[in-house]
RNA sequence: GGGGAAGUGGCGAAACGGUAUACGCAGUCGCCUCAAAAGCGACCGAGUGAGAGCUCAUGUGGGUUCGAGUCCCACCUUCCCUACCA
């Protein structure tokens, strides 16, 4: 290798950078009548650094924006932060920096490395969420919610600590304790705004339904968190108690094997038992508090069932049994009615209940034939038919729900009713880096949302981060206001909004990412959505990409814009990239970063390493080793085409040039299947990028021994797969291609040029391989002409000695042909 | 406990039900060089054979098929998600 004739990707690539950015040529443009395709990866949130995870989503993007733009579409292609959040404010106690000096050092940072990696993105809408021209719109939302009756207040539970006096996010409970101080975290009630996204419980099932452009598990994942189940709701009397218990069931066949009567401590029927129990109360209370100090995580997780009875009995309204009320441990308060029938042959948990505390087993489901008999060893979850169970006996699980809950209704007693797991969505948080929830609490006119003229309501600077308590509630200064509609002494809300608001709507404000008068424009956000194709890691299965879903739905059915309800056409789970079998984050101190990985192999060959290395869903532990080969390919295609730039320029590339033999005919087919490859992989949404690749490699390797020919600098075919090459390498190694593609005299760069649509004409072969097989075992290869008759091919096979020597002495009993591929002869 | 994905050379991996191991990494040998690096070339699943070849190999065991890495059933292993939802 000539030194002067060594790719410098350092210099090339930098400049290459600095002329896309300031030509705007992956600026997208509203008025463009080219189709629209719009592509998007997640965007991220600002931890400080860039590194390889972040680096293998983004290439993947880039290369399916590229190759869209290079077949003749308007390409949205943004790029974002999602800045709020609580690394920040951690910064900020633990270093005493301001979160948002370093959260903006951070984007920064990261956006000069995003850049780094040559991504086509268009930077002119760029958004980050914690600036007040994003998160205004966010309060903007919020009010409209609120209107709607959309957000509401009420309280719930939340994790507090005693010692640090503040909430914590569930992320920030360790074992029940507060990461940071240890000290065991407490249930609190604290009054928290919510969105209802229980009203769209039915659309979000029914969009599932829809996105078959979405990978199975995520709508699995979404059906199951949403958890639709259908049952009846029936109340129970409780003896000498002014109250009634409403238990829900999915299993009201098994309602005469009610042996107890299970409550949350929260329980309202528990506080009405206490006071006709006196002699209860005590013990009550003092289980409740046991359990008040774990957190719900703990509470539910790998824990004993435990209870107290009350004291108290309910009466099974079908039955007329007395059956004993148990506060227990594992009744969600949160869950359908707080209460449940406990019924231990038929429920697991119930049956592990029971056994702890001697309670009975009454068996009232059998097997079909009817052999399965007490003393049951385990529960019995199946369907069956009821036994002891008054006029039901007999009857088949699914026919006697059907009856009982008619039952219950007739007697006024219940109804069926669906229960759904999801919970509306708490967006409270005791916290300071997040969007200040647009709310004020007056003493005359209640709660009162802040006016538009007046948002947005700011975070305010200057404040202490002590760790204690939440900064807003602390800061008098914010908290204390006047009441926007009688101008009285008020109080802000002193909360901040989950950050997953932010993250649920700016797909869309990219659409029209400046405007100072709305979250977006109707016209540019109708024109752009939907997402064509999303692309992100599958740990936002079901948050974010449940949130963006139902604010999408309700964007729509406001008129904000126009069009499906669902926001993501197509969705793409990348596969995670680990490091030494961990996942890659800055948490866990396990991150390679890109700046080291860009300078010392080169931008093109990190991204080619990447599409390489995996399938893009596959799970890939990054190595460094195998990175060189993809130096190597960036350094041979530049000593292959770079002398000819000249020449090959000559050569048109709109037809295929004059192929003097063989070798030519296999090299321009090698740049056809390049082509093929890449598109395909791009229209059947497969990018399986690590196949073209290997094309591109395969190609390169042919270049190579074809330069080595004599006359090659002068033989068209070479010099048309010379002139090809910077098209073909755009989507995957941006920078090379655009260099080689001004040495051969184009004043623009190559990625506005169009992708060479593949040519049957030279991917076709003028001679293949036929398999021969005997019995389904290759026994012979026989080189043909395409399109070789069935009794020909037999008739060569029957003169390759390998094929004669397996049907000697047996008869042929039936041959099977596949044209141009193989013929099985099966011999017996 | 529930749900999902995946198991192919020394390694990353390829393969519309039809030539298993493309392409790359690592390795071995050679060319070039005073030497090295780079580059270029050849080899590179296991067994057996002088060789043409034959036999065995895609986690394990069955099945469907002319033919199975691919489809079906059971099991083993790994990873991810989720978790008392009545």
């Amino acid at each position: 290798m000539s030194e002067e004739n060594t790719y410098d990707f350092r210099a090339v690539e930098r400049a290459w950078q600095e002329r896309w950015e300031r030509e705007g040529i992956y600026v997208a443009r509203d008025d463009d009548p080219r189709p629209k395709y719009y592509v998007l990866e997640m965007l991220p949130y600002p931890s400080g650094d860039l590194h390889v995870g972040h680096a293998k989503n983004y290439t993947l993007g880039d290369a399916v924006a590229r190759i869209h733009r290079m077949r003749g579409q308007n390409v949205m292609h943004p790029m974002g932060w999602d800045a709020f959040g609580l690394p920040a404010e951690n910064a900020a106690i633990q270093r005493g920096i301001d979160p948002e000096t370093w959260t903006l050092e951070n984007i920064a940072n990261m956006q000069r490395q995003v850049r780094l990696m040559g991504t086509s993105y268009d930077w002119t809408r760029e958004l980050a969420s914690c600036l007040p021209d994003y998160y205004r719109w966010n309060q903007w939302f919020f009010i409209r919610l609120f209107e709607k009756g959309l957000a509401y207040k009420r309280e719930a539970p939340v994790n507090w600590c005693p010692v640090d006096q503040t909430v914590l996010a569930n992320e920030q409970v360790e074992n029940g304790r507060c990461w940071r101080c240890g000290a065991a975290v407490e249930r609190r009630n604290l009054a928290q705004w919510f969105f209802k996204i229980t009203d769209y419980v039915e659309r979000l099932l029914a969009g599932l339904d829809r996105l078959d452009g979405w990978p199975d598990r995520i709508r699995t994942m979404q059906r199951n968190w949403i958890g639709k189940s259908e049952g009846v709701t029936f109340s129970f009397d409780v003896e000498n108690v002014e109250a009634q218990i409403d238990v829900f069931t999915t299993r009201i066949d098994t309602v005469f094997g009610t042996t107890f009567v299970a409550v949350a401590p929260e329980h309202p029927a528990v506080e009405k038992i206490l006071e006709k129990m006196p002699k209860s109360r005590r013990r009550v209370e003092e289980f409740a508090a046991t359990l008040k100090s774990k957190s719900e995580l703990e509470r539910t997780q790998l824990m004993e069932k435990t209870g107290i009875p009350t004291g108290a009995y309910a009466i099974n309204p079908l039955s007329r049994e007395r059956i004993p009320v148990w506060v227990t441990n594992y009744v969600l308060a949160e869950y359908g009615t707080g209460a449940v029938m406990g019924v231990p042959a038929h429920d697991e948990r119930d049956f592990e209940f029971a056994k702890k505390h001697g309670l009975p087993i009454a068996q009232v489901i059998t097997t079909p034939d009817g052999s399965l008999r007490a003393p049951l060893s385990e529960a019995y979850l199946e369907d069956g038919k009821l036994i002891a169970s008054g006029e039901y006996i007999g009857m088949k699980s699914a026919t006697a729900r059907r009856s009982i809950a008619a039952r219950l209704e007739a007697m006024g007693r219940g109804k069926t009713t669906v229960n759904y797991r999801i919970r509306d969505w708490l967006v409270s948080r005791q916290r300071y880096w997040g969007t200040p929830i647009p709310i004020v609490y007056c003493p005359v006119d209640g709660t009162v949302p802040v006016p538009g003229d007046q948002l947005p309501v700011l975070l305010p600077k200057d404040v202490q981060f002590t760790g204690q308590g939440s900064p807003l509630a602390n800061d008098a200064a914010f908290v204390n206001t006047t009441c926007p509609k009688c101008g009285g002494p008020a109080t802000r809300d002193p909360d901040t909004m989950d950050t997953f608001v932010d993250s649920s709507w700016y797909y869309v404000r990219y659409l029209d990412a400046h405007n100072d008068r709305a979250p977006f424009g109707k016209d540019k956000a109708s024109k752009w959505m939907t997402v064509d194709q999303y692309i992100g890691g599958a740990e936002h299965a079901v948050l974010h990409l449940l949130y963006a879903r139902f604010f999408y739905m309700f964007m729509i059915d406001e008129g904000y814009v126009s069009g499906d309800d669902e926001p993501f056409a197509r969705l793409f789970n990348q596969g995670m990239l680990l490091y030494r079998g961990e996942k890659m984050s800055k948490s866990r101190g396990n991150v390679v970063g890109i700046d080291e990985a860009v300078e010392k192999y080169g931008v093109d060959a990190m991204r080619l390493f990447l599409l390489k290395a995996a399938p893009p869903e596959d799970t890939l532990d990054w190595t460094d080793e195998g990175i060189v080969g993809r130096v190597r390919f960036v350094q041979r295609v530049w000593r292959a085409a770079e002398p000819l730039a000249d020449a090959a320029r000559a050569v048109p590339l709109d037809h295929l040039p004059e192929m003097r033999g063989d070798a030519q005919r296999q090299l321009v087919r090698a740049l056809h299947v390049a082509l093929d490859s890449g598109m395909s992989e791009t229209e059947t949404y497969r990018f399986h990028y690590n196949v073209t690749t290997a094309k591109l490699d395969e190609l390169i390797n042919l270049l190579g021994s074809a330069l080595r020919e004599p006359g090659a600098a002068e033989d068209p075919a070479v010099l048309y797969v010379v002139h090809a090459l910077p098209i073909v390498l755009a989507p995957f190694a941006p920078h090379l291609a655009d260099e080689l593609w001004s040495r051969m005299g184009n004043a623009g760069s190559v990625h506005l040029e169009r992708w060479i649509e593949p040519d049957p004409a030279a991917l076709a072969v003028d001679e293949i391989t036929l398999v021969v097989q005997v019995n389904g075992k290759v026994r012979a290869r026989i080189q043909a002409a395409p399109g070789i008759a069935e009794d020909e091919a037999f008739t060569l096979a029957m003169r390759e000695p390998t094929v004669t020597a397996q049907i000697d002495g047996k008869q042929v009993r039936k041959r099977i042909f596949v044209p141009d591929k193989l013929l099985n002869i099966v011999a017996a």
